[in-house]
DNA sequence: TAGAGGATTGAT
DNA sequence: TCAATCCTCTAC
């Protein structure tokens, strides 16, 4: 199973990116415990719109991370409860990113059980919050390159264009018509979408 | 340095 | 429908 590039991450075009991510599988290797699961659901971010930390080109403390070159994870804390992980792309400077919505497990499913404390495998990484936590991603993840030792994206399988759902991304209001933008991408029928 | 609010979730 | 919960940003 092979790594994807940097160059899959680069490209100055984060909705093809964020389609093109479905199907991929998202690893960690936590403390020696590797987990994952195959991208389900993705949305796109990017600094040309309201709904983006770095709108504008607004760079902070935060999102600094975003203005690196593409192939990193940017992840921050959201509600002060949840981490959320998204996938810095496009070149230096050109603040892009991929947030990863909902996995579909498919290993280490007993290490995530055990960070949920729960017994079935069903929705625990329906949602950018849950997913994080079973996969052992915190705010430490920060600027890890997608092809270090703790973290990383693998080929998987290619979603064809008719499997793939288009929407609205959610719970950026704010962002006035910016919110209405069809940036949200998931698969068909997968079970494992957020809610 | 204080105050407001948020790319969510789960319980009511 | 609403509270949990705390980091981040903005204004003063």
């Amino acid at each position: 199973m092979s790594v994807l590039p940097d160059s899959f991450y680069t490209r100055n075009n984060v909705t093809q990116i964020a389609r093109q991510l479905l199907g991929k599988k998202l690893i960690t290797n936590v403390l020696g415990k590797k987990t994952g699961g195959i991208i389900v659901e993705t949305e796109a971010y990017s600094f040309r719109e309201r709904g983006c930390h770095a709108y504008d080109n607004k760079m902070t403390s935060r999102n600094k991370a975003m203005f690196e070159a593409g192939g990193i994870a940017y992840v921050y804390l959201c509600y002060g409860i949840h981490n959320l992980f998204n996938v810095v792309t496009n070149k230096q400077g050109s603040a892009d990113a991929v947030l990863v919505r909902a996995l579909q497990p498919c290993k280490g499913e007993e290490w995530m059980l055990t960070r949920m404390n729960v017994k079935s495998v069903k929705r625990i990484t329906s949602g950018p919050g849950k997913l994080t936590k079973a996969l052992g991603i915190d705010r430490s993840f920060n600027g890890k390159f997608l092809n270090s030792d703790e973290v990383w994206i693998e080929e998987g399988t290619d979603i064809p264009s008719g499997k793939i759902v288009t929407s609205c991304r959610i719970g950026i209001d704010y962002a006035g018509d910016d919110a209405f933008l069809p940036w949200r991408f998931s698969i068909k029928d997968s079970e494992w979408v957020s809610k």
